[in-house]
DNA sequence: GACATATTAGAATATACATTCTAATAAAAG
DNA sequence: CTTTTATTAGAATGTATATTCTAATATGTC
């Protein structure tokens, strides 16, 4: 009962999801939305509590495509894949990789979430902490707090930095980022301190 | 002739850095400035033509704080002290840390610069690349693509990643980071490839 | 002491958005 | 074919700030 939907929520995420990444989370305004796909901003509050709600759904969306594949990597053991996620999603995924990687969360998002999504952030770094704990206790024997610095340092700091300066620049990690996130990993993660 | 100044150009500057640096860049607002310090807005208006020029201002000395430092240690030759210098200048500048490691610089200041200030950065920048230039070819035997990368890669990406964690909690960088950084330079600025 | 003016004071204005509201539509149910 | 209601439509409202404006105050100068 009732009309066909023009659009859906998908859609609605979709543009805010390109305007974030193409012009910054500060131009991703309801109205900018709407007109990206055509509709009224009526319908964005017809699907979306607030502006934060929908931007919060942005971000969960992005941080979970990055950290499924990132865990999934990690748990078959293979640090410097994990490692190596990084700048391969980057390539793969341009405009997620923007916005997880250019902005804060806050700046997405700047009033409170929702109870039930704060819950689903909440797990995604619980998740992600579990796997970083697991993976260093693997390969050091423990998971004190100097062989979690270093798993965090070598896996996820690290990559970040090697990719950051091209996505600012809006260009794909070059080749070399591969090399570098390399190197660092095999000095960082040897066994011995 | 005129009345004797209560205020002047620094004090409000300083002010709009405090509340960057506590609150991040949203929360300066020309009322806040003026309130942090007693003033009323007309006073910013005053000795500012927008906020944008003030937060430039903001922008431009933090940078300067952080660089001038940094490059004349880099001219001394040792690259790892220059790499070792994000850790220990974010430890003795908590605020101006915030400001130049959280933030983009489009964050700060939105709009466009005058052409003055532009220029002024734009300086800073050019100084930046000078000096890493010159090291790199001081160290490789030339500055290529190649050098070039290597070199920004271990004295500013990994300094900048090494200690951004704990810039965004509010802490100080402990002294695992300059270990973590030794390393990851030591392994990236060998000779050989 | 009267004048000129740099500066303080803070009220008034303008703008950009988020959000809310009221109405119009279209499809399904009976 | 009438009723119900999910949805589109977009105009109206409210709010937060930047910016502008008008006035009041001191201080040096003549």
């Amino acid at each position: 009962m009732g009309r066909n939907a023009h659009f859906d929520n998908e859609q609605f995420i979709d543009a805010a999801l390109k305007i974030a990444a193409g012009q910054g989370p500060a131009a991703v305004t309801i109205a900018a939305v709407a007109g990206e796909i055509g509709a009224p901003v009526g319908s964005v509050y017809h699907r979306f509590l607030s502006r934060d709600v929908l931007m919060a759904e942005v971000w969960l969306r992005v941080a979970a495509s990055f950290q499924d594949e990132f865990l999934s990597t990690l748990e078959k053991g293979e640090g410097i894949e994990a490692a190596l996620h990084t700048p391969r999603w980057a390539r793969q995924h341009s405009a997620e990789a923007r916005i997880l990687l250019l902005y804060r969360r806050e700046e997405l998002v700047a009033g409170s979430w929702p109870e039930e999504m704060k819950e689903r952030a909440l797990g995604i770094s619980r998740r992600l902490d579990a796997g970083i704990s697991k993976f260093a206790a693997r390969t050091f024997g423990k998971a004190g707090r100097e062989e979690i610095n270093r798993t965090v340092f070598a896996i996820i700091d690290v990559p970040y930095a090697a990719v950051l300066r091209y996505i600012r620049q809006g260009k794909k990690p070059p080749r070399a980022v591969e090399d570098n996130i390399t190197k660092t990993y095999n000095a960082i993660m040897r066994r011995m301190k």
